[in-house]
DNA sequence: CCATCCTTTCAGTAGTTACTGAAAGGATAC
DNA sequence: GTATCCTTTCAGTAACTACTGAAAGGATGG
């Protein structure tokens, strides 16, 4: 019996469409939680992404399996962050949402935002270490002149490479998919 | 008292290493959570990195107030990322450890194991949607052609984002330094 | 103004992850 | 062999995060 219906969900096509719609999801919901993001709010995105229409709130529960308060706090986030957007259906109460469709625009976004809550506060941390620790306000009197020597250098190496990190999203920030493809382009032709 | 406290703190130069050092070592660990690993590792990492000394485990426990247990697991989780390197010193018992002094190199390991657990197995979970919902597989029978059209026009797109992206780790991955900061200077000559 | 429909909030709880400390497991020295 | 020193493991617990569902809070329509 198991075998029959096996083989009748996999004839059906929209069952089929279904089925490869939440493989999708649940993919991009595990991905999500090696980043910062829950895996929640990853499913709702994948899912407003993946069917490309606009969904309203019970859809979702519905099709996520999901209580209506998360789903309605994880949506607003979604908002927040600018990666899907509120929609109105004229002559319906609900409200709808749907995801932005050009993932290229999404990544600048997220790129932006990751950019400003992690890049700065890390570039701001090591000049304030170098302030602390630089020749004036520290003097030459200290005994442990190498260690202080040490810690400058490590100090320098972040700051480079965080510096050059931020010049490099900075390119990916605001560049949506044509700048981008070109970037990859000039890469591969340096290399 | 607190007033002199702090005065005299803030005069003596091994201690204003020390409270820039763990500065440092603070917002490392925050920036560690928002990231997958966790605020320990992180900062185990940070201070191993900032004193550009190896370190024993007794040296870690003690600066970062943490215990016995928790250091051992995450200093050899550490050495699994290949971020961090076990060190004998001669004559002594204990294991010492060390971070890796080159922060592109570290980036490059870092980078790598993302690319492998992360846009790997996005990349073929999208194929395999792509294969479920194939023309030949699904046929033009479907009632709900167009929501077949849809969904494949998301997966192309989010197949051609992981592409690039991918493409582009593969130009950090390998190239340290020297190469990074070519990458760079490209980047700008081209916007 | 009440009824209806929909959204948001939030206290409580379930589920997860991180951490401790004590005990067991080596290795080396004598 | 035993003693010493160091590392690892892991059961138990603390701390945290995610989720639910019910109640309160709007908005719109009649």
């Amino acid at each position: 019996m198991s075998r029959m219906t096996t083989a009748a969900t996999a004839v059906d096509p929209a069952q089929r469409l279904r089925t490869a719609q939440d493989l999708f999801i649940g993919r991009w919901g595990e991905m999500g939680q090696t980043w910062g993001i829950n895996r929640t709010m990853a499913e709702i995105h994948a899912l407003l992404y993946i069917v490309a229409q606009p969904l309203c709130t019970d859809d979702v529960m519905e099709r996520l399996h999901i209580s209506r308060g998360n789903a309605s706090m994880s949506l607003r986030a979604l908002c927040d962050w600018g990666i899907i957007r509120r929609m109105h259906k004229r002559g319906d109460r609900k409200e709808f949402f749907e995801s932005l469709s050009d993932v290229w625009e999404m990544f600048s976004i997220i790129a932006a935002e990751r950019k400003r809550r992690e890049m700065d506060p890390v570039l701001e941390t090591i000049k304030q270490c170098q302030r602390m620790i630089d020749e004036k306000s520290l003097g030459k009197q200290a005994a442990n002149q190498l260690d202080v020597q040490l810690t400058r250098q490590r100090l320098m190496g972040m700051e480079e490479f965080v510096e050059v990190t931020n010049k490099i999203f900075q390119q990916f920030i605001g560049n949506a998919k044509s700048g981008l493809t070109r970037v990859v382009k000039v890469l591969l032709k340096a290399f």
